[in-house]
DNA sequence: TTGAAAGCGCTAACAC
DNA sequence: GTGTTAGCGCTTTCAA
């Protein structure tokens, strides 16, 4: 009953496009075109009625024909490649935090955020129909998985491509990353220097950084001079299985060991609950070190040591690297030191 | 500029748009667009020929023109509002949780994403702006936040717009989301069933789901016949804070407090953490009950007694409602059966 | 300061 | 089967 009053107000016919507007304002379509981007070429009495006008019929112009027109998308593709790991979630804590960050930036600098989840066995050209859509300005990727040769072949013809990742000599495409190797070798120095000599190293070396990870370890360790071992144990990315294959890796590998590095916070903080189950002190029997340095480190019992990278930064680089690269500038890849975040875990 | 040799290919001269693979390939632009869109119309053979041609030259025809044109962009925005806790990141772990799955379930309809996170606060007509934007064809809202005027205000006028949330009596728009009142008696009658009398909420109510799990916990309590009590504490998101605001909460509430409902696993486990450095036994000395059921909720110590949300389905059914709202049905809300998961923290 | 007109690249109705 | 044509809704010369 109350609705009623509101039908005193004329039925506002909705306008559908500019021309309809200039009809209604008695300009013309250009005239009214430049009115709403606030263009200063028209009257400023015109301009501002326009802009009522429009504001009035809740009217705004078709981003759609205006992108095709200008050629500027405003948009930029941010893909996350599941490459060597199909189960793996885009809700990856890493992944999310980074893409958080990624569209805060984004959003800071007026572009839209597109995003894409692919599986790049499914499709040969994934990355060519990502680039080649038309609808994008520009695209960030999250991680390399096992997809450098791809990337690298589209990087020669697509410039404003910036992907996150380690970087490695000679590669053409621009990167921004930890170092791998050193946050590798931060970890396994630190677990050496507290009296560890049995190493085991949890993560799935098919992914580039990963394998770096793995790689500096190894390097820190035979270079100790201190006759430390690191076994690498694979481990699988989605939640579930993630835990199994860790149980079954605690229980079968030597019982020696008494440093773990586990490839990344979550799977530390899997590792650090099946410790507990079946007994073990950390870091009293077994001394633990993360990577990423992610929120939920701070959260664990006991806190987690971990390899701290950069994740605002990194999003700040990759976008502010992207909009270089847009403008047609040539820019380099950007590898951050890693840093070793003593908690309590090791 | 002249052109010399235009037959003989020296340079594989790269292909614009359609029409210059038209005049490449001897036939007109129509036919082309035709052929690269698999239509049967044309004749196999030019077809698969000209098909050849657009792999060799690696065209790809332009979407926004292609999306202009037919009015269908095979876009849905994806719209994380962050009204009453700014800091809130886009990181938070259920929002991405059950962005992954929008995203996987999006990807296999043939449709791309495109995320926004706002703030509301910010631009009165941030949702305006979003869905009158041209480059939609529907708009999935992860949380109502406090905008549920606003929401309710757009959703009169834009059908394809489905929110993830709790549903209110009387409500407008199409939401899918977690009987969140049940959830909240769930979580209360298990904590009263185990003897607990003095109960303390850990949560922002200012968020109407978290506000109604408070509402049906403290139904619940007093339903119970058994004098239990709620005391409510005021919990902000952002990952610091949170910690801060939980620790000093810790110390000051009530000794005598045996049961805590935290409204979040996320909380939970920063509460579980605190509580162990407080020397507090979970649950010997106090039970604590989560919500959301994530995946950590399984990786803590002890393991998080939560109320399940069933986010994957939630997903599949948050998209399934737009699909069929952007075919122009009528979709009623969808409300989930909270379920609780009972393990070891209370 | 404004209007007219020419497209941006593609699709689809209508010819032939 | 294929070509022609007329736009999708906007921006931007070019004139006036």
């Amino acid at each position: 009953m109350h609705r009623m009053a509101s039908d005193t107000a004329e039925k506002p016919h909705r306008i559908r496009n500019i021309s309809e507007l200039a009809k209604l304002a008695g300009v013309s379509a250009g005239t009214v075109s430049r009115a709403l981007a606030g263009k200063d070429l028209v009257n400023r009495e015109t301009r501002e009625r326009i802009q009522a006008l429009a504001r009035e019929h809740g009217f705004r112009p078709n981003q759609m024909a205006s992108r095709l027109r200008t050629g500027q998308t405003g948009v930029i593709g941010v893909v996350i490649p599941l490459g060597h790991e199909q189960k793996q979630h885009i809700s990856d804590p890493f992944f999310m935090t980074l893409l958080g960050h990624l569209a805060d930036e984004l959003t800071e600098g007026g572009y839209e955020l597109m995003l894409s989840r692919v599986i790049p066995a499914q499709k040969v050209d994934w990355l060519e129909r990502i680039v080649d859509s038309g609808m994008l300005d520009g695209v960030l990727m999250i991680g390399q998985s096992n997809q450098i040769e791809t990337i690298e072949r589209i990087a020669e013809i697509y410039r404003p491509l910036v992907v996150w990742g380690t970087w490695r000599e000679g590669q053409k495409h621009c990167v921004v990353g930890t170092d791998s190797f050193a946050g590798g070798r931060l970890a396994a120095r630190h677990l050496i220097a507290r009296g560890c000599r049995r190493l085991a190293f949890f993560g799935d070396t098919r992914g580039l950084e990963i394998e770096q990870r793995l790689d500096g370890a190894r390097a820190e360790a035979a270079e100790s001079g201190t006759g430390a071992v690191i076994e690498a144990y694979p481990t699988h990315l989605s939640a579930q299985e993630m835990s199994d294959q860790i149980a079954s890796d605690l229980t079968q590998m030597d019982p020696a060991v008494d440093g773990i590095f586990a490839a990344s916070d979550v799977i530390a903080m899997a590792t650090l609950r099946l410790l507990h189950e079946t007994g073990r002190k950390v870091p009293g029997d077994i001394a633990l070190v993360g990577f990423d340095d992610l929120p939920l480190a701070t959260q664990t019992v006991p806190q987690l040591t971990t390899i701290h990278q950069d994740i605002a930064g990194g999003a700040r680089a990759m976008v502010a690297s992207l909009m270089r690269r847009i403008a047609g500038e040539d820019v380099p890849s950007t590898v951050m030191a890693p840093e070793l975040i003593v908690r309590e875990s090791a």
